[in-house]
DNA sequence: ACCTGAACACCGTTCAAGT
DNA sequence: ACCTGAACACCGTTCAAGT
């Protein structure tokens, strides 16, 4: 059967959830579809192209807005947790869309949402695509950071031949991940709204 | 004469500072000290080492810390002013930090210092490590951002063939790159503070 | 101690030629 | 239209052997 557009972004999905950006190459993914590196290049015309739509793929669950009921406050709050939970569920998330935001190839979709929410929230013209733009180097770079740790906690596990059990430090990790997002974000949320900074129940 | 550790260092910087971080290969730095690829590896384990020693390196200016005689809250907007000055004054300095910061081999000395900068402005100790850390994300992705906006303007404008003359639109560029970091900055310690957020001199 | 020579195991990308 | 074959121009890293 043919190669479609499609099959290739599968194949490049896959090999990334399994086993993480540093082993998605063209190379191989061109192996593990049963094709010659060139022909991939027929699909998309390079690979930072074929990134871009990953990234898309990745927040596209970010970007379908659930309710519009709430005050719009916690919906640019809520927006931007969605947005985050979309690049914590994809391996190497955050990384992969650092660099295609980076490259100019994706993001315009969640920085048209940002800016629309922090408008509805109050905002004029200045402040709201700042305020976006802020927001999504505050998530991007929060979850670059977990994710980093998850990578380098599995690997310090695989090396120093732990048992795959999940240890009660691992899941500690992840919590204080979410507690200092939770941090960061309000924060800037306090500071963007005027509100008074509301601090997440205190430390575990 | 024989090379010590400085050296390769020195040689690194010079061919980042002229030639950026994709054309600082272990290969052209050898080559560029008249040595062959593997003497490298006698002074610096592997290339992730020699990037965070760049790091280092950039970012020393910022810990000389001035004058300690201001108040804390505008002590520790000062320090988030001068690491972005220092990461701004080094080619792809951002790039290269970020690397150094997800590999764990950079970075203790600015997050110590922002935190008893946090501290010192009344942070008790959960929020002034989350504050420093997030500080930090915005400052570095930030500068990220202007960094990889100019170089690809250099570009652009190589490809377009346009007079190397300074053109307005890339002075305005620079200085919305300075509106958006003193917003994103203020905003912050806005909410982190308490204080009412003092938005900057409104749009150009 | 410090470096060379030479290899190992890869990369992304291009492009004539095939079907 | 879609892909192969085969190359081009590179990488980071290792390591016996030299001095």
């Amino acid at each position: 059967m043919q190669l479609s557009r499609a099959d290739v972004l599968d194949g490049a999905i896959e090999i990334l959830d399994q086993y993480g950006l540093a082993d998605l190459t063209m190379r191989r993914l061109a192996s593990s579809l049963g094709v010659r590196p060139g022909a991939l290049y027929w699909h998309f015309t390079d690979k930072q192209t074929l990134l871009a739509a990953i990234t898309d793929h990745t927040l596209a669950p970010a970007l379908d807005g659930c309710d519009a009921e709430q005050d719009p406050a916690a919906a640019l709050r809520a927006l931007a947790v969605r947005i985050r939970d979309a690049l914590l569920a994809r391996r190497d998330g955050a990384e992969v869309a650092s660099a295609s935001f980076a490259a100019g190839l994706s993001g315009d979709g969640v920085r048209v949402e940002l800016t629309a929410a922090a408008r509805a929230a109050g905002l004029t013209e200045p402040e709201a695509s700042y305020a976006a733009e802020t927001l999504l180097l505050l998530v991007v770079g929060q979850v670059l950071d977990e994710q980093t740790r998850m990578q380098m906690d599995s690997a310090g596990a695989l090396a120093a031949g732990d048992s795959p059990l999940d240890d009660p430090s691992a899941r500690a990790g992840t919590s204080r991940g979410a507690d200092r997002f939770a941090f960061g974000l309000d924060t800037f949320l306090a500071g963007l709204l005027g509100l008074p900074a509301q601090r997440p129940a205190g430390a575990r």
